[in-house]
DNA sequence: GGAAATCATCGCTTTTCACGATGGAGTCGC
DNA sequence: GCGACTCCATCGTGAAAAGCGATGATTTCC
């Protein structure tokens, strides 16, 4: 009961517990040793240390073939050292599930931006590793935060302490009602005073505004909604054209349309580049390894977008 | 996930987690260190060490004064680790409050026999140790088996491996009607063909009842109880006379009585020995060890039973 | 760009671990 | 009884690891 006895009691290991673990199942030091592969000598040197450590003898050692017995002292010590290795052997089982890539993954989207590949990314993760949870967070804020996400999905720069990987470069193209605009290119001025449709101006999409503007070109924007599928109507109403990326065109979920028209822009706007950021410096779990590689696959996959054709 | 992998994880090791622990508080090796009383080289060591055992870093070293965080491995870890940690506290706490003497005891008593002595030790060592768990049992089989008890009242042998310690002496006197024999010692041959009321025989009655017919004394046993007040008021009521141990005559709970004369017997029969035993080459729990020498004291704190007066 | 803070690494000493061999204690069978 | 057997403790040895102090590499902050 002095101090050197209490610290001593933090000094139990796990080797300690599973030799006295072996030991009161077997009945033996010897055949404890060859259950666990060590020699007996070694065994009963932890059982020593153990005792030592606890500050008494744990086994009542008869001699001679009788079986070892657990003194009182021993019976608390393991009945609460099985426990003990029961939370060691959990706590080994939680990292190879991890290392298997079991697990928890938060992954951000802003906007409808990342709707065409996230779906394709969640999908064969989830294939891959039917245990996984996948947590998924838009945040509507004009400014996205990393926060605790695993990965984020964004087309445009992250302040902090981010990395990120570009997936792939989404061009802008025009869509126009069928016969607005003759078959081909279109220029660029073709669009000042025109009236249009278009995205808030969250994203990239003030980028691709600003350079528009850039080119002296300055569009009538008659309506503004995040909803894809609302824009698209309303060009096939005539209430005017739209720029918009490629992706939000003939992506998967959108539908060929004859009464649309799609056409390049000459000089076409910068093309909105669609990233991947994570936080700097950050080791990711294997889920998250794995959920970027699937990223960058899925976005490969998708129909090459017309670079400069 | 080699099977390399696998072996390591059971490496894990009580200090590596606290010092796991330490530093995620802490946010950093160094003053993690200072608390644990390490250099900080030697945790950094150990966090190498818990890194090769799971199989991956589990902090992110930014460099610099920024703290450093839990990888995503690393949360797994130290979530069943603080698990481990507190199982680890509980051992210790468990096995401090044993050694303070808290924890169970079972013990054995057989008939009336040690109900004068047994009340006064339970209540002793609830006094010392009031978080005991004192469990008592009396069975009334013919022969008493010390099974699992830490401590076992008898006044006879018990076969099997078994230790035991002689508490007292309790010579047997003969109570009588006040005014059936002349006061002193009574010759034993006055009992023969006397009736007399007698215990069942159990224990040592039936040693008592065979060391009288040895002398050639027949007694006529009227009735048997194994309820002392019976006994008494049977011998006071006139239907005999008995031969009872010294404790069931002046023992705590029996009150003077002047209906009834108490004599010697010449010769005496051997006295009734009251043992304590338990089982051979067991180690005794604090408590155990503390009642058997308060068993002792009572023993003795009891009137000395008239050795040959 | 320099100062400060932080963790990794190296060489070194001390302690611990694990082994094989030996010895002492107890049991069983003849 | 008396040897044969089984069991655990101990000793000596070599390898591994813990722990320390000093040094080095990297990053942040001013």
């Amino acid at each position: 009961m002095n101090v050197a006895t209490l610290e001593r009691v933090i000094d139990v290991e796990l080797r300690h517990l599973a030799a006295m673990a072996a030991i009161a199942e077997e009945g033996s030091f010897g055949r404890a040793a060859a259950r666990l592969g060590y020699t007996q000598s070694t065994v009963s040197q932890r059982i020593a240390a153990l005792e030592r450590a606890v500050g008494g003898p744990v086994f009542d050692r008869p001699g001679g073939p009788k079986p070892v017995r657990l003194t009182p002292l021993g019976s608390v010590v393991l009945g609460q050292g099985r426990e003990l290795l029961a939370k060691a052997e959990a706590l080994a089982d939680a990292v190879d599930r991890f290392k298997a890539g079991d697990g928890r993954i938060d992954i951000g989207t802003f906007q409808s931006v990342s709707n065409v590949i996230l779906p394709s990314v969640v999908r064969r993760l989830r294939d891959e590793h039917p245990g996984c949870d996948i947590r998924l967070s838009e945040e509507e804020s004009e400014q996205p935060r990393i926060g605790d996400l695993d990965l984020l999905f964004y087309d445009g720069r992250i302040d902090g302490d981010v990395e990120h990987l570009k997936l792939l470069d989404d061009p802008y193209l025009l869509v126009a009602g069928a016969g607005t605009f003759p078959d081909g290119p279109v220029p660029l001025e073709r669009l000042d005073g025109a009236p249009m449709v278009a995205w808030p101006l969250t994203c990239d999409q003030s980028s691709m505004e600003q350079a528009v503007a850039r080119s002296g070109v300055r569009p009538q924007i008659v309506f503004r909604t995040a909803v894809n599928d609302a824009v698209l109507s309303m060009v096939r109403a005539g209430m005017g054209s739209a720029v918009l990326p490629w992706l939000a065109i003939h992506g998967p979920g959108v539908p060929a349309d004859d009464r649309l028209s799609v056409h390049e822009l000459r000089p076409s706007p910068p093309p909105r580049e669609i990233h991947l950021h994570w936080r700097a410096g950050r080791t990711h779990s294997p889920l998250a390894a794995r959920a970027i590689e699937i990223a960058v696959e899925v976005a490969a996959e998708l129909a090459p977008p017309p670079a400069g054709a």
